[in-house]
DNA sequence: AGAGCATAACGTGTATTGCG
DNA sequence: CGCAATACACGTTATGCTCT
């Protein structure tokens, strides 16, 4: 093969985000044969097929998702060369883009990415399922992912997982409630309402091990995913709820409800997931760093 | 019929080569 | 060194094929 041509390079990558040769042409106003016949010389210098038609559309092949993961943190290399060269000149911030599992606790979330905001980089946050958003990883739809379970990607797929440090859990509830449940814990679970994550979260088979070890079975009234909707619910009285001791004032303050007691043996670990094995987003690095001050 | 991509034919700008 | 010829890369428009 001869040298890397990275306008072809560049124009594949177009087409493989835009989804198209017509879009990824109007994109970067040139004719649609132009990005088709450059993509077609790039196929042939290095010798492999890109694309293969399906239907009317074209789809990576497994070569292409392999130029293309590269292709992805050359351009996006070059995005953070374009930032830092504007922000010495004084101009503007680097831009995270952070993808947050709803299962995460909003309170550690905001905790996580205070450096990043006090470092003046501008926070853009996305909110989904984990899974959704390790899918947008590759792509780089997003720089990093918090979750609390490390990810196990495909074989192909480049992600990795940087522990950030795990916390105690604890449970809370309105004042009522927590007077009622306080004493005697935590066999007074025994029966109570309780409020819990649903069981694709990590903190769900915790708490579901530690019910089980302590032979406790509260009732559940209701199972939620997101952890902000979850605390509304004990907020207005609902039941019994969890949350990580390292936030415990604000989960008070915020939610105006009271701390029962600490869960023995329970943790919550938190993990920043991202495409490359080396941090080099310095926002993402400040998160990791100033994250083992207050986590363990 | 319309969308999306590939191919053909051709124009233009730039790099390379050969010669005086 | 300067200039013309040539090669090459990359762009365009026109058109055809396939699929929905």
């Amino acid at each position: 093969m001869e040298r890397l041509n990275y306008q072809h390079l560049f124009y594949f990558w177009n087409v493989a985000r835009e989804g198209g040769v017509t879009r990824a042409s109007e994109k970067l106003g040139l004719a649609q044969p132009t990005i088709s016949g450059q993509i077609a010389v790039f196929e042939a210098s290095i010798g492999a097929q890109l694309f293969r038609k399906e239907g009317r559309n074209l789809v990576m092949t497994e070569t292409g998702r392999t130029v293309f993961n590269y292709a992805d943190e050359i351009f996006s290399l070059g995005r953070e060369l374009g930032s830092a060269l504007k922000n010495r000149a004084g101009a503007v911030s680097v831009r995270l883009s952070v993808g947050v599992s709803n299962a995460l606790p909003k309170l550690v979330v905001y905790r996580l990415l205070e450096p990043a905001l006090a470092a003046h980089n501008q926070v853009v946050c996305h909110e989904d399922k984990t899974e959704r958003l390790l899918a947008e990883l590759p792509v780089h739809g997003v720089d990093l992912v918090f979750s609390d379970w490390p990810a196990t990607g495909a074989a192909d797929a480049r992600i990795y997982n940087h522990p950030i440090g795990e916390c105690g859990v604890a449970a809370f509830a309105t004042l009522e409630l927590q007077q009622r449940y306080r004493k005697n814990f935590p066999r007074c679970l025994d029966g109570a309402p309780l409020l819990l994550p649903t069981s694709n979260t990590a903190l769900r088979r915790s708490l579901d091990q530690w019910l089980d070890a302590n032979s406790l079975f509260p009732k559940i009234v209701a199972e939620v995913e997101d952890s902000a909707l979850l605390k509304t619910f004990g907020a207005a009285g609902a039941g019994v709820f969890m949350a990580p001791t390292a936030v415990r004032a604000q989960v008070e303050e915020q939610y105006g409800v009271k701390y029962i007691a600490t869960l023995d043996g329970v943790s919550e670990r938190f993990y920043a997931i991202t495409a490359q094995r080396k941090i080099k987003h310095a926002g993402v690095a400040a998160i990791l760093e100033s994250a083992r001050d207050w986590l363990v």
